[in-house]
DNA sequence: CTTAAAATCAATAATAGTTATCAATCTAGT
DNA sequence: ACTAGATTGATAACTATTATTGATTTTAAG
């Protein structure tokens, strides 16, 4: 818990489990599988997966919206309030009840746009 | 092609499967995932990858939201038009250049809601 | 302090959707 | 008919995640 909320990176498993290991060198994957379930289940962490085979973790459990980069697979928060009143006009939709929403925007952030020097290894920061 | 032009369902690639079986008995699973990524490389789909551990995909592949039943699974188009305006509030921020986004709600479908006699064996459509 | 039950853990096996591989078959173009 | 290239079915490989297991640690009594 400590290692997802002191980053803004929205980390993979295998990144936290790496963290985790400096300060528990024996700790195992399994170990942080268990507890980002239970952590997730306590609705204190979400859960976010993309197109992506792998998951990513964020330390913040309030709904917010998240920007992808399709270059280096960067996750960012995005600063925009949340559209609550979607939920509603999707309601009266008739479709059914609606609990939550979740909302990404995909594109090429600005650190992959500035760089045009395609130098090579650029795989963005935690990303695997 | 024809196949998930046929349904309203957003189908998983095993489904898809079991239906090209029908007019195709020798078509194997390979063949089916090859010919999505093709169509889905080309822009003609979308494939939809949510919280769940398989992908389903969508023949129309113009933007629109979906509706993901939190109980029986179902995927269903959201009636609403789509806000091109969020991209251009999120762009402001400065995170980077956006390209496309996606929206989900999640909740209770009209059809789970109504049928509060828990029949087992309720696991919606061709959810799986 | 002793001891037995409960909780937690590391290590490892199992799962499952998806991709990659490859020999066989099909398709055009000549 | 001949041949190069594309497509296919069968099957193996891959990989993130989950389940299992046996051992260690923690907890709470007696
Ligand atoms: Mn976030
Ligand atoms: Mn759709
Ligand atoms: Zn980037
Ligand atoms: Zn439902």
């Amino acid at each position: 818990m400590e290692i997802l909320r002191s980053t803004k990176s929205h980390p993979t498993a295998d990144w936290i489990y790496d963290q985790a290991r400096k300060v528990l060198p024996s700790i195992s994957l399994g170990t942080v599988y268990r507890n980002l379930a239970i952590l997730k289940e306590d609705g204190q962490i979400m859960e976010l997966s993309y197109g992506s085979t792998y998951s990513r973790y964020d330390g913040n459990p309030e709904n917010h919206y998240h920007f992808v980069c399709l270059k280096c697979g960067r996750v960012e928060d995005v600063d925009i309030p949340v559209r609550g009143e979607l939920e509603r006009e999707v309601e009266k939709t008739g479709v059914g009840d609606v609990y939550y929403h979740r909302l990404e925007f995909y594109g090429l952030c600005a650190h992959c746009r500035s760089s045009r020097t395609d130098k090579p290894g650029g795989a963005g920061e935690d990303s695997r």
